[in-house]
DNA sequence: AAGAACCAAAAAAACGTTTTATGTTTCATG
DNA sequence: CATGAAACATAAAACGTTTTTTTGGTTCTT
C-alpha cells in the first residue's frame, strides 16, 4: 500500500540501513552487498518507493530529459518521426520535453532558453533552424544539439537528414527518363535546407541534360500555399510534370489539379513528392515520391545525441540517409506530342 | 558573455546582495525593493543567469511538467491536438513530457510510474485508458489526471471528449433523412469509449426509427484494419451507407471501395466519418463527418488540469463538447430502387 | 601479532533553488 | 521621542537525491 510521498530516508529507516545504502542499491553503477540490497528492495517495494528523478538530476546533473523543438506537426512526417523518436528514447531511459516553435522562428532563442532552464541533456531541433550564436551557446553549456531534417549552414553542427540533393537529382533524372520536357517545381519554405538541397539536386540533374526548370512557384510547405502555387504554375503554362518539395504539398497539388482544373494524373501531369509519408501510398494519391527513411533518421539522431550525452567526443557530422525513389502511379511516360 | 553554469550565488555575489534576494527577484510572488531588483537583474543578465527549474521544483514541489500519455500519432487528430495542447500549456508556463504507450495497454502501469518519477504535476491521457487502481493512486499522490478523447467507466475521473453519443445519433438520423435503408457500421477498437459511445448513439437513432444496423465489422481504428473490415462488410451485402467510427479509417474505407471495388462515393455508397481531421476536407475525400472541436477540447483539458494543479477542488466531470455534423460530398440521397 | 589493505556501510557534503525564521531599517503615528 | 508596524534583507533550513569522505570491521601479509 503505497503512501503519498516516500523518500529514501523512510526506506532506509524501515530497512534498518543508511539512506546512502538505499541510493546505492538504486543506482546501477554502485555496489552493495547482497544482504542490504535484499533488505532495501523489500522495504522499498513495501512502501512503494521510487527515486525522485528531479532530485537525482540536481546532484548528478543528469535529468534524462531531451528537449524536442518542433515547428509544426501537420506534415505527417513529423508526428511519425516523433512517435518513433519518443519510443526509442524511452527504451534508453530518456524522455522528450516538447516545445513548439510556432511558425515564426523569431522566438527560437527564448524557447531554447526555456529548454535550458529544465536542464535538458540534449536538444533535437526538428525542422527548425537556429542562429549560430545560439547553437554555440548550447554547445558551450555542454548541451548537444542535433538538427533533425534540417541542416545548418554552419558545418560545425550535427544534423541528420535524408540525402536531399541526391533525392532531388534522382527525381529529375527519373522524370527525364519518362520523356518529360516541361518539368516544373513547387518549392517549400525558401529558407529551409531541405527545400534548398532538393531543388539544387533537381536543377543539377536538369542542367546536366541541358534542360532547365520549366516553371517555379513557392508553396512554403503548407497545404494552402501549395494550392496557390499550383494555380500560379499552371497559369504560366501547363507542365508535363511537377516535382513538389514534399508530400504534404504534393497532395494539395494533386487535389487542385484534379478537382479544380479537371486534369488527370498522371495522364496530363506527372507528380513527384518527397518524404513518402503513409498517405502517399493510399490509393487516392498513390504518389511517386522519395522515401525519407524515418526509422534510420531517428536511430541515427538518437545514437548521436546519446553518445554525446554520455561523453563521447564526436566530430560534427552531417548525416545524410540514402533516399530511394518510390515509383507509384502519379507518374507516367510523357505521351504528348512534344514541343508542338 | 554567459559562462557555463551560473547559479544564484554568483549573481548574488556580483550584485552584492544575498542569494535569497536573487531568488525573490526571480519568483513572481515575492517582494523585493526596486533597488535590489535592479541590481540583481543587471548582474543576472550580465552573467546570463537563469534559474534552474529542477532545483526550484525540488523545494517548491512545482516541476511545471505535465505528462502526456499517448498511444499513437498516426490518426491526424492526435498530432493536431498535441500541437495545440503543447502551445496552450507553453503559454501558461507548463511543458509536456511525452510518453508513448504503444499499442498494447499492458505496460501503462509502468509508464505512469515513470511519469511520477519525474514528479509531473498532472497527467493527460490521450486515447489511453487506465485501471481504476492506477488512477486512484495518482489521485492520492495529488497528481490530477484528465482523460482526453477517452472516457473512463469510473465516473469519478475527469475526461474531455466530444459528445460521441450525440454525434453517432446525429449521423444515423442524417443518413436516414437521406433515405438510406441499409446502413452499416465499421467499428473502432472495441474497448474504446469513443467507439462504444458513437455506436450506441448511432444504434439508438436507428432503433428509434424502427431500423437496425445492416452490417457491422471491426476496423480497430487502424488504416489496414478498416480495409479488411470493408471487405468483410461488402461480402455480407453492399450497404447504402457506412458510418465509420473515425476519419482515419473512413479514408481507408473510401479508398478500398473506390479503387479496389470500383464503387462510387457517394453514388453507390455514402460514407460518414468522425473527427473532421484536416484531410477530411481535402477534395480527394471531401468526407462528411462529425467535427470534434479540437480547440475546445484542448482548452477544456488545460483549464481543468491547471485548475487542479493550482489547488482548486473540482468535482469530477465528464466534459462532452458539442460535435456538429459537417456535410460534404461523401454522402448523397439514396437513389437506388429500395428493397428490390 | 601488528600493520597494511581492503571492503561495506554510514556520515556528511553537495546540488541550486525556495521558504522560513530572524534581523534590521524605515517610517508614520501617537 | 518612543513605539509599533511595515518593508525589506539575510542567514539558515529544507527538498531528495548522488557522491565523497569517514569509519570500522575483516582478512591478508609478513
Amino acid at each position: 500500500m503505497p503512501e503519498s510521498k516516500i523518500t529514501s530516508v523512510e526506506v532506509a529507516r524501515l530497512a534498518g540501513v543508511s539512506q546512502s545504502a538505499v541510493s546505492r542499491v538504486f543506482t546501477p553503477g554502485a555496489s552493495a552487498s547482497k544482504q542490504t540490497a535484499e533488505k532495501v528492495r523489500k522495504a522499498a517495494s513495501e512502501l512503494g518507493y521510487r527515486p525522485n528523478v528531479l532530485a537525482r538530476a540536481m546532484v548528478s546533473g543528469k535529468s534524462r530529459i531531451i528537449g524536442l523543438l518542433v515547428a509544426y506537426l501537420d506534415n505527417q512526417f513529423y508526428p511519425d518521426a516523433l512517435e518513433r523518436l519518443s519510443s526509442v528514447l524511452q527504451d534508453q531511459g530518456y524522455h522528450l520535453l516538447v516545445f513548439m516553435a510556432g511558425k515564426d522562428a523569431s522566438n527560437v532563442d527564448n524557447i531554447v532558453d526555456e529548454m535550458l532552464d529544465y536542464r535538458v541533456e540534449g536538444i533535437i531541433a526538428a525542422s527548425v533552424s537556429m542562429s549560430a550564436k545560439l547553437a554555440e551557446r548550447c554547445q558551450r553549456l555542454g548541451v548537444p544539439i542535433v538538427f533533425f531534417n534540417r541542416e545548418q549552414n554552419d558545418k560545425t553542427r550535427f544534423s541528420v537528414t535524408s540525402d536531399n540533393y541526391a533525392g532531388g537529382y534522382t527525381v529529375a533524372e527519373y522524370l527525364l527518363s519518362l520523356g518529360h520536357k516541361r518539368i516544373s517545381y513547387i518549392a517549400g519554405w525558401e529558407y529551409a535546407s531541405t527545400q534548398f538541397d532538393r531543388e539544387a539536386g533537381f536543377n543539377a540533374a536538369l542542367t546536366k541534360h541541358n534542360m532547365q526548370c520549366f516553371g517555379r512557384a513557392v508553396g512554403n510547405f503548407t497545404h494552402e500555399g501549395a494550392a496557390v502555387a499550383t494555380r500560379q504554375l499552371v497559369e504560366q503554362g501547363l507542365p508535363d510534370a511537377i516535382f513538389v518539395a514534399n508530400d504534404h504539398m504534393a497532395f494539395s497539388v494533386m487535389d487542385t489539379l484534379r478537382h479544380e482544373m479537371s486534369l488527370s494524373i498522371p495522364g496530363d501531369v506527372s507528380i513527384v513528392g518527397y518524404d513518402d509519408v503513409p498517405i502517399a501510398s493510399w490509393p487516392a494519391y498513390s504518389l511517386t515520391t522519395v522515401r525519407q527513411r524515418a526509422n534510420q533518421m531517428v536511430s541515427k539522431t538518437v545514437e548521436i545525441i546519446v553518445a554525446q550525452i554520455e561523453g563521447e567526443a564526436l566530430e560534427p557530422l552531417q548525416i545524410k540517409i540514402d533516399a530511394p525513389l518510390i515509383v507509384r502511379n502519379s507518374t507516367a511516360p510523357n505521351n504528348q506530342t512534344t514541343s508542338a
